[in-house]
DNA sequence: CTGTTAGCGCTTTCAC
DNA sequence: GTGAAAGCGCTAACAG
């Protein structure tokens, strides 16, 4: 493919006149040079197109490289962040030929003194660079500062905060995928059909996430008012109102149902235990409950967000930027997956 | 992430108490090794479980490696094969450092001997390793055996051909995918609305993918044969009948139709210029024509076949094959992903 | 400020 | 058969 040899290091000194040593000086802005060696190297590095050899860098480089991941514990068995553990470890994994490690934090994404404590944890670590999912807006926009003067770099994933200075975010958008799902409603259900979205988490409390889904939802579904209904109910209230729920969809069937979130396959059973008729029920992600509703029919569409590759990807670009300081693109949304029983093979 | 530091071709060499470059020799059965150093070290290797530095491997090893890739050329604009080339060529892009040359090398689909000449073009370049859309089965069969004698590893992409020796296969599952289409079919139409399947080529030529595509489709859609219609027809005849087809449609109109190749953007097209309905129509391939039919609503879905990612991971998965050895996945199929207007920013 | 040297983990050559 | 030594492209430590 490129018949000259490739040019390192060695060369651009020769050129310059230079030791190789001086050329690795001005390269990574380590130590002083002269300005005007400075500028001629770098004139030659861009006139001949150098790319260092990655892989010569992390052998010589012996120094361990060390990122740090902030994220909020899985106590409570969240099976999203189960997979998101899994990109983690896949990340580890290649980094290990690199002398990188990657040390986990969590936190209790409920207390936003455990976030503070696992910052000053991660920092304790003396990282060279932080993957965070930003829980706390505040806690974030006061310790972004402590990052930018220690210079670590930091990227978000999972939630986004702006105008902090961090790297690059990787995660979902939310309002989209809620499009996403009207548009298979709206293919599947009859204008007039009814659709009814289905808010359920452990105390009612819903993330920026949840709502954003649905208000993309409500939005591209382009349908009146009165056709969309909304319930919100604690798991707790799920559990214990179940035969009151089951009339009241009796009474008033909904073809079409939207579920938000992970907990879609509490509808798809409830539905079937009570023998209840819909035409499509739609929700997110691919945790084993819905996987196994999906394949039996009790959940027509998943829409999948990728938690594993987001890891992944969130660590090993920041990798790429600390071992080459190249930029990285700001934004990086993972793709919007629509499973269904056909295809979900092949994204699990 | 691991405490104890990684162990290296040195610390076998010490524990079996030889050199390195014994070690070295028993790796890559290179050279003769008494039977019972060799025995010795391959313990100690399973033992620590060893696992080499492939960047170190890689800055050592200073022969340069070829992967010759054979594909049907894409004079005709096939833009399923430009999609192709980009994932060739951000696999040379990932080799550049490993000193792995790409080279490709393209044949006339419809001429057997093209191919026939193209294995041999290829054979003369004396590649490492061999990444080959595998046309004609008789051919393959008869140069396999070429293959194998000289020890050069091969993977098919595209379409695959059993027994012949192949280290893996990348591509899709055509069956499987018209399933998926018929999944949305379903979904979408009542089980009395009747779907019609029109086949578009060149020549009226079908590879066995677009029939393997329909025959999944049928099985799945679970409708009365009757139900169920196919079109077959050549580019040509599609632009000179337009007005009798019309008709045709006009009298007995189709709420589905399925078109199960790339082509499905000049359906859309051609229901738009005569302002027929339809209900759903389904396609193949993310090329500019369908995104945009897409995008506009003449197209409700698309099914990608993900062909750069195909001819990456063909090119990346032989190229550890050979610098490593070791086994890999017969078959890997690519996700059968579906699109929608609202998500198909995330695919291109 | 800059050149020189040693060495990362592995492969390869050249002796013995 | 096997050990010792050189070197891949780069970084780091040490002299100047």
């Amino acid at each position: 493919m490129n018949p000259a040899k490739r040019i390192g290091i060695k060369d651009i000194a020769e050129k310059a006149g230079v030791s190789a040593g001086t050329v690795d000086r001005v390269l990574h802005q380590r130590g002083d040079v002269k300005a005007e060696t400075r500028t001629k190297v770098m004139a030659i590095v861009e006139e001949l197109n150098y790319k260092p050899n990655i892989f010569a860098r992390s052998l010589a480089y012996k120094k361990e490289r060390r990122i740090v991941l902030i994220s909020p514990d899985s106590r409570d068995k969240n099976p999203y962040w189960e997979k998101a553990t899994i990109g983690v470890e896949r990340a580890g994994i290649s980094l290990e030929d690199h002398n990188t490690a990657i040390s986990q934090i969590h936190f209790d994404a409920s207390q936003k003194d455990s976030f503070v404590q696992a910052i000053n944890q991660a920092l304790e670590l003396e990282p060279d660079g932080l993957v965070i999912d930003p829980v706390f807006k505040d806690v974030i926009q006061e310790k972004a500062a402590v990052f930018r003067e220690q210079q670590i770099p930091f990227v978000f994933f999972d939630a986004n905060i702006k105008g902090v200075g961090k790297l690059a975010y990787f995660g979902q958008d939310a309002a989209q995928s809620g499009q996403v799902a009207a548009r298979l409603m709206r293919n599947a259900l009859a204008d007039d059909e009814k659709v009814l979205i289905i808010k359920l988490s452990k105390d009612k409390v819903f993330s920026q996430h949840i709502n954003s889904r649905i208000t993309g939802f409500i939005a591209a579904l382009n349908t009146p008012k009165s056709d969309v209904e909304v319930w919100e109910m604690s798991l707790c209230e799920w559990e214990t109102r179940r035969e009151e729920i089951a009339d009241m969809l009796r009474r008033k069937p909904y073809p079409g149902i939207f579920v938000p979130n992970t907990r879609v396959y509490k509808v798809a059973r409830f539905l079937e235990d009570y023998q209840l008729e819909k035409k499509l029920l739609i929700g997110y992600d691919l945790i084993d409950e819905n996987i196994a509703a999906l394949k039996s029919g009790g959940i027509d569409f998943l829409i999948s967000q990728r938690p594993e590759e987001q890891t992944y990807n969130a660590i090993m670009s920041l990798f790429n930027y600390i071992i080459s300081k190249q930029e990285v693109q700001k934004t990086r949304l993972s793709p919007i997956d629509i499973i269904v029983k056909e295809n979900i093979d092949y994204y699990c």
